[in-house]
DNA sequence: TTGGCATATCGGGAAATTCCGATATATCTT
DNA sequence: AAGATATATCGGAATTTCCCGATATGCCAA
């Protein structure tokens, strides 16, 4: 777990956006509808919602899942993204105990 | 409260680590125990056991107070710098709840 | 008031980050 | 196999961050 990439990646307005999105994938996508949201949301119903291009917003979640913060899967052509709720409630307790 | 720039002052080894020691200023910063830890820790005690420059650390501090994380008063030609407790809890409560 | 001490600010070179367009890769469809 | 679709990676210009030395400011002591 490294502190300073974490923070690193969060310190991004665009990033901080995806990731509360995420946090109600049913109300924010619903073009993700008809593939269902179990596996997370697909990067380009993300990337169309937040109006970046293609590879930026490739690389944002890079960021973010290097940093731990979501995790992928991939399905044909497609990748999708979620949340790692365990990060967040770690990252939580890092502050209140170690920061 | 400005997330990003919260997090932004985070992304710092150094920054962390001054962080931590103000946690306990008794126990890492002995020199300071004559003048008394009411206030905080002064720059020049910060400088010198992080071992960068006195101006990338009284940088460092203007960042970190910028961002809420840390209080700072002035007496005499000293300031003082000591955590805002308060910052922490709320960003632990902001991770939890918004990000 | 002069000199010394503590801190802040300025200016800048080097490194990292931001975001882009172009291109590569991988999969699906026909 | 060829074309379409979804994503990842590359190369780069602009901006920001990092950390420094030099200098400015403010306070104290002699």
């Amino acid at each position: 777990m490294d502190e300073v990439e974490i923070f690193k990646a969060l310190s991004n307005k665009g990033r901080l956006q995806i990731l509360n999105w995420l946090k109600n994938p049913e109300v924010h996508f619903p073009g993700q509808a008809e593939k269902g949201f179990d596996y997370g949301v697909c990067v380009g119903q993300i990337q169309t919602k937040l109006g970046l291009t293609q590879s930026t917003v490739s690389e944002y979640l890079t960021i973010l899942q290097r940093a731990g913060l979501i995790t992928s899967t991939r399905t044909a052509q497609w990748t999708y993204y979620k949340r790692n709720e365990e990060a967040f409630a770690a990252l939580s307790e890092l502050i209140q105990k170690d920061i």
